[in-house]
RNA sequence: GGGAUCGUAGUUCAGUUGGUUAGAACGCCGGCCUGUCAAGCCGGAGGUCGCGAGUUCGAGUCUCGUCGGUCCCGCCA
């Protein structure tokens, strides 16, 4: 092998004559006989060589075997193009290499699959030979992206005098949110681990132990089924404070954010974040991620309905819609898909009415008088061509299901611009939602978030009113981040877990650790996580997952290249003192 | 747990109403070729139509089941 002088992605003009050693991948081979062109690529970039039958030392010969993805090392010297044979898509596109002397350091079998692109092979074929595939530029790139996203972390978190500092990945089985990944343990049979659906309590525990600014780059499990943006495990950036409230929190983690944007995007974000209540997230854009790049905001109809013809709607809780200008376009069939979709997230259908040359047509315009008519369309300022979206149900399923439709149009309308960001964080979460099946309170957040100091009186009467100090930071119609300001004292963790419906006991078997720790001088803390890998999505302008990590798994939780997971020997099975079932 | 959708050559796809020998492009193999950059031209090989049943004189095509991928609902504090 010839050591190499340069990467594949460095040689331009000012290097003309030199002579160089090169070491790379065989990307393409352009035969002519008597010379041949070879694109040598490694993750710099590529570089054109030309094996000339003339200039070339050795066997000519040798050169027509060489095929796609062989590994070559090569020496020769760096030659200016001739204007007519620049190419300028190519960053080395003004030389070539002449070159005089190639070893084969690996000849690569046919590929299963064309590496010229993402879609040029199954996504099930790609995750098989997923070596082969992250030699795309476009997965490269994403990886250079999460690098840069790890290193602005680092560096801006370890300047702000937080600590590093890992926690245990074997630890506590704990009851409430995601089935845990468990671990079986040889030396004490029946018993388990579980791996961290977070370093929730471990952070907390450092608090206590005055580590008062702690983070983490730190793998995730969680055993539930996934989606484009989930995996089963994923990367958090985890972050936790001490004497500090939601206004300390939420300017060093706006500053994080920033410093990530600006390192990796070049891109300032504004200072200071705004900020929305989740219930007015809820009803402005029926979601707790709103998607802030463009309006379409939710607007109540009830007033208006109820003065119509329209009975469905006389009789139902709530009744909202937004306007999408131009959408009197929309056909029929386009608007039945629209209804199928809601239909999903429990509503009974969509209403629409078009308002084209002053009034309203087709939908359910008929039960809408035309002195209501002007009403409305003074109220909600609909312009000629615009389109009047409705639904009536519970509140919440009205709101829910139009947030739904308003993403499906704006991608439709391609409103979601990938290169405008928008964060905006939302505030005042619920402390429960309930649980009608099981009939009990789930925490919202986590059992350890605080609720606010002036509903705690509310937690005795009326829990489902109680808000908490549980916020989230969104982007683009993303969660990238989650925290809260904790619990800090044991009596009132104590009443959240009863809340909870854990009993003493249960608590104090299962937490029990945690809330004896909150006996012994725990600061008032609080803290966030990041979802790593859905902002290194964001900032890639990717929209699935596994584009921004090396070795994803599918959605059925295997993985194709190593065949994970998989049986193991029975042996293994008696060390850890287990028998499967059937 | 539920819904939708895909599975045909190494790969991406086409394949009519169920009907003779399942096609194309790229890749692969062989040949020609001194300026290409998705090189070009000529020729060739390559198929358990995911798997298993069923309907039928006859199934890539229809039915049921099953396996796998993707997307969504539930779920994911």
């Amino acid at each position: 092998m010839f050591k190499r002088t340069h990467t594949c992605g460095e040689l331009d003009r000012s290097f003309v004559d030199e002579i160089v050693k090169l070491n790379g991948w065989v990307n393409t081979v352009r035969l002519h006989g008597k010379i041949v062109f070879v694109d040598l690529r490694d993750r710099y970039g590529k570089t054109q060589l030309v094996f000339d039958e003339n200039s070339f030392s050795e066997d000519f010969g040798k050169i027509k075997k060489l095929s796609i993805e062989d590994v070559i090392s090569i020496k020769g010297f760096v030659n200016n193009r001739d204007d007519s044979s620049i190419n300028p898509d190519m960053k080395t596109g003004n030389i070539e290499i002449i070159v005089s002397e190639f070893i084969i350091l690996n000849e690569s079998s046919p590929l299963p699959f064309v590496l010229s692109d993402r879609s040029s092979a199954e996504e099930q074929f790609r995750l098989k030979y997923r070596y082969l595939e992250l030699r795309i530029e476009e997965l490269q790139k994403n990886l250079m992206f999460r690098h840069d996203t790890y290193q602005a972390t680092r560096d801006y978190l370890s300047k702000n005098n937080f600590l590093e500092i890992e926690t245990p990945i074997l630890m506590k089985s704990t009851p409430e949110g995601a089935r845990d990944y468990l671990v079986p343990s040889r030396l004490h049979h029946g018993k388990f681990y579980a791996l961290p659906q977070s370093p929730q309590i471990y952070k907390q525990i450092l608090m206590i132990s005055g580590y008062d600014r702690y983070f983490q780059i730190v793998k995730c499990f969680r055993d539930e089924d996934l989606r484009a943006d989930r995996q089963p495990e994923f990367t958090q950036i985890d972050i936790e404070m001490s004497f500090v409230d939601e206004e300390d929190i939420f300017s060093n983690m706006e500053d994080l954010t920033r410093a990530i944007f600006s390192t990796v995007k070049g891109i300032e974000l504004p200072n200071p974040f705004p900020r929305i209540t989740y219930r007015d997230a809820m009803e402005l854009y029926g979601s707790d991620k709103p998607d802030t790049r463009y309006d379409m905001k939710l607007i109540d109809l009830k007033l208006f309905t109820d003065k119509s013809e329209f009975n469905a709607f006389s009789s139902v809780e709530s009744v909202r819609g937004f306007v999408v200008k131009t959408g009197a376009k929309y056909s029929r069939k386009f608007i039945d898909e629209l209804t199928e979709e809601l239909k999903k997230h429990k509503a009974k259908g969509l209403a629409w009415i078009k308002y084209q040359e002053g009034k309203f047509i087709g939908g359910i315009s008929k039960f809408f008088s035309e002195s209501l008519q002007v009403e409305i369309v003074e109220y909600l300022k609909i312009n000629d061509g615009d389109i009047l979206f409705m639904v009536g149900d519970s509140n919440d399923i009205v709101c829910k299901s139009l947030g739904k439709l308003r993403n499906l149009i704006a991608e439709k309308e391609g409103l979601a611009n990938k290169n405008n960001y928008k964060p905006i964080w939302v505030t005042e979460f619920p402390m429960f939602d309930y649980d009608e099946e099981n009939k009990r309170f789930i925490a919202m957040h986590h059992p350890f978030t605080a609720p606010r100091e002036e509903d705690i009186d509310k937690l005795d009467n009326s829990p489902a009113m109680a808000l908490s100090r549980g916020y989230d930071l969104t982007m683009n119609g993303h969660e990238i981040a989650g925290g809260s300001i904790r619990i800090h004292s044991p009596k009132i963790q104590k009443k959240i877990f009863s809340l909870l419906g854990l009993s003493h006991e249960q608590a104090v078997e299962k937490f029990g650790f945690l809330v004896e720790a909150l006996q012994y001088g725990a600061p008032p803390h609080g803290g966030i996580a990041f979802g790593f890998d859905r902002l290194v999505m964001l900032l890639a302008g990717t929209e699935n997952i596994r584009d921004v990590i090396a070795f994803p798994k599918t959605t059925s939780a295997t993985s194709l290249m190593d065949e994970s997971p998989n049986y193991v020997d029975g042996s293994q099975l008696d060390e850890l003192g287990l028998s499967l079932k059937g």
